[in-house]
DNA sequence: CCGCTATTACGATTTCTCTCGTAAATTGCT
DNA sequence: AGCAATTTACGAGAGAAATCGTAATAGCGG
């Protein structure tokens, strides 16, 4: 199910918010849009327009309000991404972008204790 | 020295090029680019006359083919990029990044103990 | 010095992405 | 029913990114 879809840097946004309220309208999405930018109503509304014809979105036009939800996972597109970006930029080295994560802000204490879980298991596994 | 510069894709695999290299001729990293991707050697050429024109490469033109570096370094530009999706994808949560990477493809024995190393150092000043 | 080849320079074009204006349709209100 | 407000539909267009064709230029081999 590996979908060759690439959302763009808007779309991303979108489907954030999609993510995080499950279903949502257009007027919901740009309300929570336009908080930290500005454009009109109907380019969010157009780019959820294509977003739906790309499959990125699936949305329910029975009444006249259309309310919309993500059709691609944000767990799957965060692996896409951050699996190209792993190839592209740190030479298929995952262990680098962890590093250049890690450095560059650091997490919290509870934060720190997931990762150090997650290694715990690695090393068994290695 | 944190220069606004936002490479594009198609920059930033001529960049990877650069970096590995050091220097190089048009020539020289379009063959390179060619074997995974298929466009021809003047849009490469104008590509990086362009990335000259912005500042992201230099160049020494003394001989007639002239031959380009890199003017960002790749650590910044990681940087610059991983902070981004950090934000953008990851709700400003580097260790979601973190374990995204991790359990997408798990770094060898020697990485995981340089990331333990790292780990431990954090863990120190949290 | 002349012609051949490789390279650069330049401009035109195409394709995306993002933007918005305007019109049509639906709904709610009185 | 009629009006106002909200929403969708549609198309156009600005701007960036990527592509390539063609012309100009430099250097090399003879």
């Amino acid at each position: 199910m590996a979908k060759h879809i690439k959302p763009t840097e808007s779309e991303l946004e979108i489907l954030r918010v999609l993510w995080d309220k499950g279903t949502a309208t257009v007027r919901e999405v740009h309300e929570i849009l336009s908080e930290h930018k500005d454009a009109g109503y109907t380019t969010t509304l157009k780019l959820m327009q294509i977003m739906f014809e790309k499959g990125i979105v699936k949305r329910d036009d029975s009444s006249k309000t259309h309310i919309y939800r993500a059709n691609i996972s944000r767990e799957s597109t965060q692996q896409q991404i951050v699996g190209k970006m792993i190839n592209s930029l740190f030479g298929g080295s995952s262990s680098q972008l962890v590093m250049q994560a890690l450095g560059n802000q650091a997490p919290n204490k509870e934060e720190l204790d997931e990762i150090q879980k997650l290694l715990d298991n690695l090393k068994k596994q290695s």
